[in-house]
Formats: structure tokens, C-alpha cells, sequence
DNA sequence: TCCTTTTTGTAGTGATCGATACATAACGCA
DNA sequence: TGCGTTATGTATCGATCACTACAAAAAGGA
């Protein structure tokens, strides 16, 4: 069954990922409804009538971001063996996704709101949460490396996972600084690298 | 001899460290003139006057966090006996400087000016100098060290030096994020694990 | 004391920000 | 065919943006 009134004219799934690009590439305080609505291809009413205000399209956009992008990137998290390999491979698919050509490069939670009121639900606060949610997705791959025997129970899990976010954090910079997804392999095996040293009892 | 005119009314060197607080703690893009006056205790004409404009007050106040706050950070590459010592101590340092109580947490160069016009002269393109010049004076250092024997010929120091820098850019956003000292220097300790199996030939 | 020079505070400039009022158009339903 | 409902395009809204015109104030030099 269809709605009643007057069907909308535009794709919402498709204007929402435009609108995740320009909010990706510019950040949510740069991006202006004049950016919005012209790559969305819509006008402001058409934009506020299906997604409220410019703060809850980006809230839209950062979950779009997360199940699309983001997803892939920590994919092998629970996936991959062991720990280790997991790790491994979420830096991989990092130094993969911040250099994608056909997209920004970075990540959009790392660079799309730094700055800004910080209160709850601001945009700016809603990629933090993100970004510490990375930090315990890690932990809880590396918790259950140890109950698995992988990895010793001296092991200082909270380190090691937030050495491997912040490594994670620092690429998105590097990469919009235009280093190659050559040169970020590379920084993902050297933060690898550590791993034995970090993880020896 | 003084000048002619009527004379300033403030210390214009005070004003400009405000300013880069101000800078510092919102990015150029989210710092307001209205804030920037507020901070400096000057009104908007005495602004344009001393300074000419928001953006070359940005580069001013760039050039002070360079030289007061960047110049501590790498103190001690070049002072430092040894490369390693050198590159632990610039984490030690980003560390402390990152999570000072009494400055806003993070880097200025990494965080002031993600987004906004890249071409020449802009404030975006200025700090992605500053941060490609850090990458520089890691690899010069580096390189010193393969020249004295410290590093083999065969290290890859543009990678390590890559390394080290994306360490310390994930630093800045760690530290938004509210990471203490104590978790910033486990961080910069276990980047150092990974000196042996990177400068191993 | 008068003139020039520079800074100061007040009060604005046009432009752009995010967000809307309003009339019209396009649908389901009676 | 009308009625209720929702979406659309135009044309704005007040607020804030970076920036400045202007006249009074405060200095040096004659």
C-alpha cells in the first residue's frame, strides 16, 4: 500500500548517501544546505520534510557511513582466527578505504566533526562516541584473544587497543594529506610491527 | 622612538596567543570573529588593524603554536644522541603537550583546519605543510642516523618516518577524545615496540 | 596651539547561514 | 468530481558571518 499524499520525487537512500559524501569530504560545520540540497538534488523543504534538520541528516549519514564503510573496515574483527590477524586486517581495510578512489579521503567519524558544541547529541559528540566504540570493539577482540589463550592474561588490553585506534585515527589525517594506499600499508605493517613487543608477557 | 599615531591600546603578542587558543580549541572555521575579539579583549577594527584579516591572524597564530608549542615536541630530535631516543622522546612530548591541562587537548596543526579550500595560501593547505614538514624532519633524522651508523642502509626510513607521524596525528584525536597522559604515553610506548622490527634490516 | 597620523568604539555593510511560509501540484479515497 | 494529505518550488525569514565606514580620541611634530 502507498502512501496518501503526493508521492516524494526523489530517492531518500540515494540523497542520503550524496548527502553522506558531502559531509564525508567537507566535515558537518563546512557543508552548507546550499552544498546539501545541490548534491542531493533536491530543495530545502524536500530535504527538511524527509530528514528533519541538518543535524539528524548527519546522524543519518554517520550510520549510513558506519553500516556501509565502516562495516567493512572491522569486518574481520570477529571474523579472522586470531586476534592478531584481525587486527591485521582492520588496519588493512582502513589503509584500503582511506584511499579509495572513488571516495574522500579518511575516515568520515575521525574528520567529519571535530570542532563544535560538544553537548549531548551534537554531531560532534556522536562521532566521539563512535570512535570510543572502536576502541571497545578492539578491546573485546583482544579479551577474547585471552580467554582463547592467544594472547597472555598480562597482556594490557586497553593499551593495545587504543595504540591501534589511535594508529587507525592518525591515517585518516595522513591520508588526506595524500599519502598513497601504498604508503599506508606500509604504516599499517609497521604499527604491526609492535605487535609482539606489546603482547609478550 | 615611538611610532606616530595614537598608540595601541593592547600588547598585541597577548592577543595574538589568545587568539591561538581560540584557533586551538575551535578550528578556524568554527572560531568566530566574535570569538576571536571576545578572547583577544579588542574590538573587530583594532583586529583588522593589527592583523589584517581572520585568515592572516590564523597564520600568525600558526607560526606562535609552531614555535612555542611545536618547537618543545621536536626539541629533541636533533638533540637526542640517538634516533631512537629522539623520535620516544617527540612521542613523550606530543603526549604531555597533548593532554596539558591548562591548553586545549590535541594538536592545532593536525585539528585547525581539516575541511575548507585547499589551494594556496588557504588555512587547510598551511597546516598540511606544517604536518608534511614534521614527516621531513623525521625522515632527515633518520636519515642522520643511517649516516652514523645507528640505522642500516637498508631501513626504509620514509616508512618509519610515516609511522611515527600518523602515531602522533591519532594522538590528537585521542586526546579530543579525553585519553589521559598515563593512556597517551602507553600509546607512545607501544609505537616504540615496534623500533626493533622496523629498523632491523 | 594646530596639523598629521594612528587607534579606538559604535554602528553598521552585503553575504551567507540554517530553516520556513505559502501557494501549487500530485497522489489515495470517497 | 471533490476532499484530505503530502511533496514541491519559489521566495523568503531572522541570525550570524567576515569585514568596514566613520567620527572621536590620543599621540608626535611644527
Amino acid at each position: 500500500m502507498s502512501p496518501k499524499g503526493r508521492p516524494r520525487a526523489f530517492d531518500r537512500d540515494a540523497a542520503l548517501e550524496r548527502a553522506m559524501r558531502v559531509f564525508w569530504q567537507k566535515g558537518y560545520d563546512t557543508a552548507s544546505m546550499a552544498d546539501l540540497t545541490q548534491a542531493m538534488h533536491i530543495n530545502a523543504p524536500s530535504l527538511y520534510a524527509a530528514f528533519g534538520s541538518k543535524a539528524e541528516l548527519f546522524r543519518e549519514a554517520v550510520e549510513l557511513y558506519t553500516n556501509k564503510i565502516g562495516q567493512r573496515i572491522k569486518h574481520s574483527l570477529p571474523t579472522a582466527t586470531t586476534a592478531k590477524e584481525g587486527v591485521a586486517d582492520f588496519l588493512m581495510q582502513t589503509a584500503i578505504s582511506h584511499t579509495d578512489p572513488g571516495q574522500p579521503h579518511g575516515c568520515m567519524v575521525v574528520m567529519g566533526a571535530l570542532h563544535g558544541d560538544e553537548g549531548p547529541g551534537t554531531p560532534s559528540s556522536l562521532l566521539k562516541e563512535r570512535r570510543l566504540d572502536n576502541v571497545t570493539q578492539l578491546r573485546q577482540r583482544l579479551a577474547r584473544a585471552v580467554r582463547e589463550g592467544e594472547l597472555s592474561e598480562t597482556v594490557d588490553i586497553q593499551q593495545v587497543a587504543e595504540f591501534y585506534a589511535t594508529v587507525q585515527h592518525g591515517m585518516s589525517i595522513t591520508a588526506r594529506d595524500g599519502a598513497t594506499l601504498e604508503q599506508l600499508k606500509k604504516t599499517a605493517d609497521a604499527a604491526m610491527a609492535a605487535w609482539g613487543g606489546l603482547t609478550s608477557p
